[in-house]
DNA sequence: CTCTTAAATGCAAGTTTGTTTCGTCCAGGA
DNA sequence: TCCTGGACGAAACAAACTTGCATTTAAGAG
């Protein structure tokens, strides 16, 4: 449960700036770039570990290093939006992992989904049970990335 | 440019699967973990970040604590698909800090978009500057996200 | 205008973590 | 068998993180 209105000066979005990008700088080094001491630094990492305003620390990693180099995006539409079987879906796109991310989403579709595989077998095997196991998936469309043009969860940082 | 052929052990998955959910775990945790010494695991992260197994260390910030709760998918269809164009779109995507994310993909659609904005203002705005001034852009489709179910860049690791 | 208070800061000490060194242990090839 | 390359663990070392404390800053009350 993050919370939300907590007030980030311009130190912290400096700070966040820089963790976007590189979570692994140092702390003196980050103190450097915006002109506080490494404990200030420090301090208002933790506070917004603590609030939620950063939401974890990770490794990314290259797909295609481990044997998962196709990308592909699905588009979910539902027979019944009854909302017991919406969160149904929820959790079941949830627990597998060939799903990288799933947004619940207004348009056209219900969902949209973003898997990881290592080749369109492994693809075919999961809409088998994602989607025609399921008797709620009236339909769904595929699209195979080619390019990872852009890849990151890079939040836009006001001024 | 990745070096994908490398050869990964089980040694080196089982620290992946540790560094994707939180890259700060102390490497002799880690170690205890996978049942080497914290030296060994030092020297296999470093391997890795520098073959380009592991792209990037993050902070994953909650777009909501800094004022960009809306995360909207976009459909882009060109009207000229010839390479030059392509590049072209690529590269101006790419630039777009509120572009998340974004694909290069086969199908109904030519890009995928994940896009992130303070409210629906900033959207319109966008899709100003992006689809309509540019006059390779045929037709794009919008889906609103209601809910973040699932978000990451976790890859599946196998076995 | 001064005083008080709460919050944040910097410095310095203490602790944990990361990094290097070095000797040893396999495994493969001559 | 001998040699060589690669990876390992233990220990020493360096760097980073963390905490305690006195000081500063800013805002509000008197």
């Amino acid at each position: 449960m993050p919370a939300l209105p907590s007030s980030l000066d311009s130190f912290d979005l400096a700070i966040l700036a820089i963790l976007q990008r590189d979570n692994t700088t140092p702390q003196r080094l980050i103190g450097e770039a915006v002109n506080l001491s490494a404990p200030a630094v420090q301090r208002r990492i933790k506070r917004m570990e603590q609030t939620g305003v950063i939401a974890g620390n990770v490794a990314v990693v290259e797909p295609a290093a481990v044997g998962q180099p196709i990308t592909i995006f699905v588009e979910v539409e539902l027979e019944s939006e009854r909302a017991e079987l919406i969160d149904a879906a929820k959790r079941q796109f949830s627990a597998t992992p060939e799903v990288q991310q799933c947004y619940y989403v207004t348009g056209e579709a219900d969902f949209i989904l973003v898997i990881t595989v290592a080749d369109m077998g492994a693809y075919e095997a999961l809409t088998r049970k994602l989607f025609f196991d399921s008797n709620n998936v009236r339909k769904f469309r595929t699209f195979v990335a080619m390019d990872r043009v852009k890849v990151g969860l890079t939040v836009p940082l006001p001024v």
